[in-house]
RNA sequence: GGGCGUUUAGCUCAGCUGGUUCAGAGCAUCUGCCUUACAAGCAGAGGGUCGGCGGUUCGAAUCCGUCAACGCCCACCA
């Protein structure tokens, strides 16, 4: 087989993919093996695959890869998720490039819009997937729309309705004004904001001007006519319209006052009664307090309290209604920047200070939100939470990092109410039907309604053309939420094997970002419906950042395409250079230069491999250097591969990686290879030739759930294999048994080795001029000469008493080597470079019996560790005269 | 306003319940090499008073206190 000396992932990972798909080996049924169940979170129907999601599918598919070469039947299920407010505004805005309004087509006429966007648009991003190598059971693609998961979501409203967990009422609500829907708290952003605060000035009705100077702390304002007025400070002057009360603490020494007075509203003069209430905030500005219980959480509050009228101001795209009176069809920020004057001609405004707020942003269509009274259905979440937070807390469901159990913990002590109703057309449509005398009844289907209605009201005459369904539609997160479930159809048909078989699953894998929104709900459901948590482990991935932090935005062009990368530096490079920045839970500063680490990584994979599979084997002798070396590679992959083992148990899969990236770089390529490589020319013999496949083929394994498709093409050339073969189902069946004390040793050699090495590059001595090596008494390491002389290129290894005159000598451990080198010693550099050391070495012992002599240390340290301390004293002693006796002798 | 987290080499990070020369890894940098697997490479080297201060201890990157910077989450101050 010729092979460049450059791997090309093009030439390989199209055909293996297709090989996989063709050998269904990403399929799963119910067997009688362990399952490892993952479910993927489902990225939008219509979205396109960013950098996000590579990390999030890399880190899945490197887990469930690595679960089905541990012999578990793993299941990895795809899907995509139909995003309702998201979906609708794309839609909303295609429609309107072609002229088309959305207010100007019935329900059907706009999903058969939505359903063509869809189905032109959705999928590419499963698409997508699979050129990262994702091993997703493909045939099991679901969609949170399709059938089985919309009859699954009207299903559970259904229930949570009998149950008597969903309720429906008029509240104030989360408004989106674009997208024109309800939001649940979740869905709103808050973002700081440079506004300003303006102070209104609100007069006092049938003012009798008395209180000339106003009792002690009062502040009372009047004007040149001598009338009195009370100041409002608000970030909203355009609410003004709907002030229906003027709000004071009943403590606050400016205002008393205005007790039991009567206020005139700026330029819409309704007069309104002054209230008082503990809520006001003295210290902020004047201490009155403007109260529009329709456009503002608190003031809807104090007007339920004190029974205030409430007056709707706007319409629901954010305009002026006719109850406004004033400024009615105009845009809601428009009014501010108007009012603003207005106020001020009329001389209303007594001041205005730059000020600094939260505001509520929605999540999808980046508008203010509107604080908005609205009928809504509601899901009671306080039951949810307690079944939710016991199984995190105690760790029985498990988070990593752990540090979310906190976030968690916080939001579900301090639940609210879940509003799941959407002013949308894209999604599960409410199964409520109102009744034509009032009322309503929810059934998972029309004929069921009509029967219940016909129960309700009595009257068996009442048609199905009589009740009219809710036009509103589902949060999408009320049905992502069943998604672990709904995906083994338990919810429709509880109790099937699959569902039995499946669930829970194994391991999710997401962003913090859908902490509450997703991972919360799927575990409250998952108790709710299965009676147990829908997965076991949950890994909370990073943000994707670029290289110098900051977020990947469209708007700044600092995200890559993910598929450009794969084109670039192939999908295995892609793969491990995300997996290199991403330790568990932290943020991931992306730079194509780990790609490139990953490329190359590639590259040395592929050339070890054109090295192993150029040699030519022998019928002879297993030379002992090679022996020693397979012996020692044998215990050092057992030992990583152990070690890899832990580090997949505690999800640090990076640390997994960088520990085969130097299994395979340093111990296999530069330290194996290069003991048992065969000189030139010559063959190799056979033991060492099918030990090193053996190895090769285990290094292959162990890479594979990071690097699938270069370490399936090599393992299909690595000996013959059939038709339908992969590594992917292969087990990982490397012993567990090593020997420790040989990898100690040869820990010495490599330093030995290292030491020879450096005296050469000192002595610029070319490799190919043999050296002889003097081990001052007995070497430790004898045993591995053979391998120290055919590394370093050496005559002889001989063990004398006192090394040869004009030897260039090192240390390792207690044991002195040293380089014949008769004249080629530069004496002064050898000297320089001895008594640094041995300098060095003094200040050691030094402090090793600064230690020792200290009495408290001696007395109260415990056994082992002053043991240690003395071993280090006569270590150093020995050093320390060993370095003595060679400067003495130059000298 | 409350809570959580981070701060270790130029960069990204590991260092678990204090003690093996514990100050580490990868990348980057520097030096020397086109040695017939690989220059996307090989062989070496340099680089940090572990954010500041104080404390506990025989001993602190590690435990405690405090300050600072940064980040995240939650919260109805108009």
């Amino acid at each position: 087989m010729e092979l460049a000396s450059k791997y090309n992932p093009a030439d390989v990972e199209g055909k293996w993919y297709q090989y996989w798909l063709d050998n269904k080996l990403f399929s799963s049924k119910p067997d009688g093996r362990e399952p490892y169940t993952v479910v993927i979170p489902p990225p939008n129907v219509t979205g396109v695959l960013h950098m996000g999601h590579m990390l999030n599918n890399t880190i899945q598919d490197i887990l469930v890869r690595r679960a089905r070469m541990e012999g578990k039947n793993a299941c990895w299920v795809p899907g995509t998720d139909h995003a309702s407010i998201a979906t609708e505004a794309k839609v909303v805005n295609k429609l309107a490039q072609e002229g088309i309004k959305k207010t100007d087509l019935t329900r059907e006429e706009f999903l058969k819009h939505a359903w063509a966007w869809t189905e032109e648009h959705g999928g590419i991003i499963l698409k997508q997937l699979r050129k990262l190598g994702a091993s997703c059971d493909w045939d099991r693609t679901a969609f949170t729309m399709d059938e089985t998961r919309s009859k699954s979501v009207i299903k559970v409203f259904v229930d949570l309705y009998n149950k008597g967990l969903i309720y429906r009422g008029v509240r104030m609500v989360n408004w989106d004004p674009k997208a024109l829907t309800a939001l649940s708290d979740e869905e709103v952003i808050y973002k700081e904001e440079h506004s300003k605060l303006y102070y209104l000035r609100y007069y006092v009705a049938d003012d009798d001007m008395s209180g000339e100077t106003g009792a002690e702390g009062e502040v009372v304002h009047r004007d040149a006519q001598g009338r009195r007025y009370a100041v409002v400070a608000t970030t909203r002057p355009e609410t003004i319209m709907g002030d229906t009360a003027m709000c004071i603490n009943p403590e606050d020494p400016k205002n008393q006052w205005l007790k039991g007075k009567k206020v005139i509203v700026p330029l819409v003069n309704r007069v309104i009664p002054v209230i008082q209430d503990s809520y006001v905030d003295i210290e902020f500005g004047t201490g009155c307090l403007k109260v529009t219980p329709a456009h503002d959480v608190n003031d809807y509050m104090l007007g339920e309290k004190y029974n205030l009228p409430s007056i709707d101001i706007f319409n629901d795209n954010g305009t002026l209604s006719e109850a406004a009176g004033l400024y009615v069809g105009m845009d809601r920020f428009d009014v501010r920047a108007q009012i603003e004057k207005d106020l001020d001609a009329a001389g209303l405004l007594e001041k205005v200070e730059a000020y600094t707020n939260k505001v509520g942003f929605s999540e999808r269509t980046n508008v203010a939100i509107e604080p908005k009274l609205s009928m809504q259905w509601f899901l009671k979440m306080q039951h949810f939470a307690d079944m939710a937070l016991p199984p995190v807390m105690n760790d029985e469901l498990k988070f990593y990092p752990a540090k979310y159990k906190n976030t968690y913990k916080n939001w579900l002590e301090n639940i609210k109410d879940w509003c799941i109703s959407r002013q949308l057309w894209w999604g599960h449509r409410i199964p409520a039907y109102f009744l034509p005398e009032g009322g309503y009844v929810v059934a998972e289907t029309p004929e069921e309604a009509l029967k219940l209605a016909q129960e309700k009201t009595g009257n068996t005459a009442l048609k199905m053309e009589d009740l009219r369904q809710d036009e509103d539609c589902l949060d999408t997160w009320f049905s992502s939420w069943l998604w672990p479930i709904s995906l083994f159809d338990g919810i429709n048909n509880p109790n099937n094997e699959e569902i039995n078989y499946y669930y829970p699953t194994s391991d999710l894998v997401t962003g913090p970002d859908i902490i509450f929104f997703w991972v919360a709900r799927m575990i409250m459901a998952g108790y709710e419906y299965q009676g147990k948590m829908p997965f076991k482990n949950v890994y909370f991935t990073g943000i994707v950042r670029d290289k110098i932090g900051r977020k990947m935005s469209k708007s700044l062009g600092n995200s890559p395409d993910p598929l450009e990368l794969i084109e670039k530096y192939g999908a295995d490079g892609v793969r491990m250079g995300m997996m290199l920045a991403a330790p568990a839970g932290n943020d991931i500063l992306f730079d194509d230069a780990l790609c490139e680490q990953g490329r190359n990584f590639n590259n040395k994979i592929w050339n070890a491999f054109r090295l192993v599979k150029g040699w030519n084997v022998a019928d002879m002798e297993q030379p002992e250097y090679a022996r020693l070396a397979t012996e020692w590679f044998g215990s050092m992959l057992a030992k990583t591969a152990a070690e890899v083992n832990d580090l997949f148990g505690k999800y640090r899969l990076s640390e997994a990686l960088m520990a085969v990236y130097k299994l395979f770089w340093d111990e296999f390529s530069s330290w194996y290879l290069e003991m048992v490589k065969p000189a030139y020319g010559q063959p190799i013999d056979k033991v060492t030739y099918e030990k090193t496949l053996g190895y090769f083929d285990s290094l292959l394994k162990l890479l594979h759930p990071f690097m699938p498709f270069i370490t399936e093409e090599l393992w299909q050339h690595i000996y013959d294999r059939k038709e339908g073969e992969s590594i992917m189902v292969q087990t990982l069946n490397i012993p567990a048994e090593f020997d420790e004390e040989l990898i100690n040793r040869f820990e010495a050699v490599k330093e030995v080795i290292g030491g020879i090495r450096t005296i050469r590059l000192q002595k610029n001595i070319a490799q190919k001029e043999a050296l002889s090596l003097e081990v001052v008494g007995e070497s430790p390491v004898a045993a591995f000469n053979p391998v120290i002389e055919k590394l370093c290129n050496l005559s002889a290894i001989t063990s004398v008493e006192a090394k040869s005159d004009g030897a260039a000598a090192f240390m390792v451990g207690t044991t002195e080597y040293a380089v014949p080198l008769g004249n080629l010693i530069n004496v002064e550099e050898e000297l320089k470079k001895l008594e640094a050391d041995l300098k060095y070495q003094e200040g050691f012992l030094m402090s090793v019996m600064k230690k020792l002599s200290n009495e408290k240390f001696v007395s109260k340290a415990p056994a082992n560790v002053i043991e240690m301390e003395r071993k280090k004293q006569a270590d150093a002693e020995t050093k320390i005269a060993a370095l003595k006796e060679s400067i003495s002798k130059l000298k």
